[in-house]
DNA sequence: ACTGGCTCCTGAGGGC
DNA sequence: TGCCCTCAGGAGCCAG
């Protein structure tokens, strides 16, 4: 599913090919998205674009006039195509551009959304959190945010008011590196087991980066399989497995809605 | 202001 | 081989 890692990965991969290039039209083929995708997309035919931004995990496609916002949600994939290349059953949306490819929103969950605004601004993107490989994630910010919370830690990591771009499995991997326990209340965290947390986030997805996120480098044979990164991983999927660190065995359980990988030994 | 739970959807994987 | 069931997951939204 494509975290933070994938998304911008994604974005670096489609960038060259669309940025200054021309939309002719956008070919909705299922609008029943996240949102229903608003007949104002059209308002991209004819027009450039003028480059391929990145904020939290949503997509901005920014044109001369106006900008196209994508999610992938949990299955979604963007991918330039041959505009004659047959759409399957999950193929969306095809931005179709001048030159005869296409630029094809494919995503079988439909968790994702392709949203318009005029100037850039859009009430999902007005109450986000920093960027966590920005210098304004800090320690000290995660501290003074979470001072009195008392939301599972791993809870308040996914929030993407608090910071945007972890999911589920970086959130588990990034508090097995910083060593707390997911359980553990936000407000019950000290400012320097933030500053472990911290590095950990930010390591964690740069990384991820680098390998080309969890699943994406599998994407093209379908949703979900593991990518380079996923060897990486030290705890998530890992339930019962030794841990690196010190051999005990992973535990595994729901929090929340979501589930949880931690060593009850090194996360504390 | 917080918190926890629900919801959308479909492919994958397990059990039989 | 195939059917049925359950589950996963991003994140907005709502009720308490």
């Amino acid at each position: 599913m494509p975290e933070l890692p994938e998304v911008e990965t994604t974005r670096r991969g489609i960038e060259p090919h669309v940025a200054g290039a021309r939309i002719l039209r956008v070919a909705v083929r299922e609008a029943r998205l996240r949102w229903p995708v608003p007949p104002e997309v059209n308002r991209a035919a004819g027009q450039l674009v003028r480059r391929v931004a990145r904020r939290a995990k949503y997509l901005l496609l920014e044109l001369e006039s106006g900008c196209l916002i994508v999610h992938l949600g949990m299955s979604g994939s963007l991918r330039l195509v041959a505009a004659d290349a047959p759409p399957g059953k999950h193929d969306h949306v095809d931005l179709v551009l001048e030159g005869g490819s296409s630029l094809r929103l494919t995503d079988p969950r439909r968790f994702g959304c392709l949203l318009w605004s005029d100037d850039g601004h859009h009430p999902l993107l007005e109450k986000l959190g920093p960027e966590p490989l920005e210098a304004d994630f800090s320690a000290g910010y995660l501290h003074a945010r979470s001072r009195g919370r008392r939301v599972a830690v791993k809870h308040f990591l996914m929030d993407g008011q608090v910071v945007v771009g972890v999911g589920n499995i970086y959130a588990n991997e990034a508090l097995f590196l910083a060593g707390i326990a997911p359980t553990r209340p936000a407000g019950r965290v000290s400012l320097a087991r933030y500053t472990a947390l911290a590095e950990a986030v930010r390591t964690v997805l740069a990384r991820a980066i680098e390998a080309g996120g969890t699943t994406l480098r599998d994407f093209v044979g379908g949703d979900g399989k593991p990518g380079y990164f996923a060897q990486e991983l030290r705890v998530y999927g890992r339930t019962g497995q030794p841990c690196p660190r010190c051999g005990t065995a992973v535990r595994g359980g729901q929090l929340g809605q979501r589930s949880a990988f931690w060593c009850p030994q090194c996360q504390r």
